[in-house]
DNA sequence: CGGGATATTGAGTTAGTTCAACACAGGTGG
DNA sequence: CCACCTGTGTTGAACTAACTCAATATCCCG
């Protein structure tokens, strides 16, 4: 399920720093972050790691993985606020509000790292830059929430599956998970519709519909953007820019 | 249109520091807030105070006043991505991010704090609490967005409505706006359709239907919820609590 | 009192849903 | 190695929530 390791790698060999999306983090950061750490957690597909109404004691950044956040309503229905890639940040809500209010699944085996949220605070008093760095990770995902309401609100199916996948793609390529065009996308179409707001049906037709034009190709879990420019059209797609994004 | 204050009110006399919801300011920090602000910015109904792709050297923290923050599709489309209330800080996406990905125009007449983006980072080398209480703020609106995504994306009309509803008078209540169980809406329906991702004639219908089901009352823009409890359990609504909410 | 914005209502249309059947793939146990 | 089983994907048909269009009513302001 979840097996946590107290003795992992040291952080000045992090995966994610060799990652050009990050910005350059200096020794003595490097240092603190490290001490901040108190481990990493190895999570097995389909366990939940954060689980909506209840309180975190820990911070996380993914290392490796994928994963989806997500609220349900009581009756079931689910929405899938976000898929979760390396180099994303977790936990935040559960450590400055009172409590976690979404849940957080795995979807391949994830390797988190591990921040105890008692030492957060020295963090702040110690060093700023690196708060600096968590509002500027909050201030992200709240752009990409921004993005994604604006989808759910005004887009077409068709604009919103295209938006969604131009999306995704583009983060899995941050985290230098696309090679020769090409991403392994570890969830299904119903995770695809939760995300969207669609029903299972009808986003398997759009997809179908993509796929038809020759914009996509998406066959056993391998996925591929075929024709870059009308998919972006389509979606009335804007790259967000946002600079050099912090490690922790 | 919008005019600057460079004498205005001083911090002590804060008027958002007398509502029960914001968190008790030690002095020093009272103080440093008074340095770190530069002004007041007065703006009328209509105006629009921060646009989308552009690139402000400020932050602001509403004193009164509503507006809401919104996006737009190229070919016009609009999607509110929440309404603003006083006690709400704005621009920190500005400041953290390369540019503002969203708009903001007033409802009201507003009165905003102006903070000059340049003096954000001694905030966070000389106040590690109030560099934690902007984090907070940031946790707290992705909060809200992630009920709202779960709202657009899996709520039918009339739970969305309701909800919105509920969430719009929540807020109002938190910053003293609602007397005698009466708010004050200064928005539109078509505000509200734009809000909830539906269509005008819906959610006119909508509305009705929830007037006419005795929950809520709203009568040339004065609304009032009528029955609490049925309106909640139709919305499938959970009040979140945050505990006490910084002043910045 | 007139005019523009907002709200209301009915009628017809459609994008997206639900239901139901079937196809396909990979994984397991006999 | 095959038969089966379960999860996933695909497709058609019927349905419906929400949309668009269009007309009318109401409100607010000068």
């Amino acid at each position: 399920m979840a097996v946590f390791v107290a003795k992992p790698t040291p952080c000045h060999a992090c995966p994610l720093k060799a990652l050009a999306t990050f910005r350059d983090v200096a020794p003595e950061e490097l240092d603190f972050i490290q001490h901040f750490k108190s481990g990493e957690l190895m999570v097995d597909p389909g366990a939940t790691l954060l689980t909506e109404g209840s309180n975190t004691p820990n911070l996380y950044t993914v290392l490796s993985g994928w994963g989806f956040r997500y609220k349900t309503l009581p009756d079931g229905r689910r929405q899938i606020l976000n898929f979760v890639l390396p180099g994303d940040f977790l936990g935040l809500q559960g450590s400055m509000l009172d409590e976690m209010q979404h849940s957080v699944e795995a979807l391949t085996p994830m390797v988190l790292c591990v921040f105890p949220r008692d030492k957060l605070w020295t963090l702040y008093t110690n060093f700023p830059s690196l708060a600096f760095d968590l509002t500027w990770l909050a201030a992200r995902s709240e752009r990409i929430l921004d993005e994604t309401l604006l989808s759910l609100g005004r887009r077409s199916a068709l604009e919103r599956v295209a938006h969604l996948l131009l999306d995704v793609h583009r983060r899995a390529q941050q985290s230098g998970l696309v090679v020769n065009r090409k991403v392994r996308f570890p969830f299904t179409q119903q995770h695809l519709a939760d995300a969207l707001g669609l029903s299972l049906v009808h986003t398997n037709k759009t997809l179908k519909q993509l796929t038809g034009r020759g914009l996509i190709r998406w066959k056993s879990s391998v996925f591929e953007i075929v024709d870059d420019n009308a998919l972006q059209a389509l979606a009335k797609y804007d790259a967000p820019s946002t600079g050099s994004r912090p490690l922790i």
